[in-house]
DNA sequence: CTGGATCCGCGATGATACTG
DNA sequence: CAGTATCATCGCGGATCCAG
């Protein structure tokens, strides 16, 4: 009965669908808050942002990259970024098995722009973290 | 004793601080990770980019102008701007009250790069909806 | 090596009602 | 107008075990 549920259940096939798309209408009111949602899951970047600095990777090194993510959430992140098209996931059918990912030229696209944002908050951060220290100050 | 506590239950007082600090250490491993998780609390970019639009805005003008967010949801997001030094948040004691939001210089420094990441996601969304439609239909 | 499947807690978020 | 307080929900994300 629960065969092959790839990460979010599927059963059906045709309601699957309808009740995906469904779903999305529903969040996606916006395509800022959908996208923009999307690219962090608190990994997400992260994750463009080291595949973008190398051709491609494979599930283990994108883990050692990837300080603190766990077997899982990386899986569902690569997953989530192939179904958006920002990378794909070749299978090199040999033991043991070989996976590579790599960005898609529409991923490539916004690697520039992630690294500017995370580059903003290298440098912004102490000013953050001031700020926010000065914050609960203020209320004691 | 409790004045002014907004929204995240304080009950000790240095207690409190500790916790938010080691609370903050251990998700705050790396910047990335951090800032960027929050700039994406789902409203959070929104808020910024609408507050961008403007020189100021009051709490009901930003309720409209972003559709959606719940009166709660605007005002957690505004709180954490605010904490992060991004915004103002200015008084008029009057009746009936009026409050201002207003960016700050380091608020605005961010706005661009924001709007850049929306015109990107306004621009590819579709290659994005279709990919993932593709998605599931070959995996049905 | 590269994940899939499951269990589960906690925090984020929404709905609703109330206040100065 | 601009919130605050409270409750209920729901999905993220971690831990763990399993498999090709």
């Amino acid at each position: 009965m629960e065969v092959t549920n790839s990460l979010k259940a599927s059963k059906g096939s045709r309601e699957e669908i309808k009740n995906y798309f469904s779903d999305s209408a529903k969040t996606k009111h916006c395509p800022i808050t959908d996208i923009l949602s999307r690219l962090s899951d608190k990994w997400t970047i992260h994750t463009i942002i080291t595949l973008g600095k190398s051709e491609s990777l494979r599930f283990t090194e994108l883990k050692k990259l990837i300080p603190g993510i766990s077997q899982r959430m990386l899986t569902v992140t690569l997953r989530t970024l192939e179904e958006d098209g920002l990378l794909t996931r070749t299978i090199f059918p040999q033991i043991p098995p070989r996976v590579e990912y790599k960005l898609t030229p529409l991923g490539r696209s916004l690697v520039g722009q992630l690294i500017e944002l995370s580059d903003w908050a290298n440098e912004n951060m102490v000013h953050i973290l001031r700020s926010r220290e000065e914050y609960i100050l203020k209320k004691v």
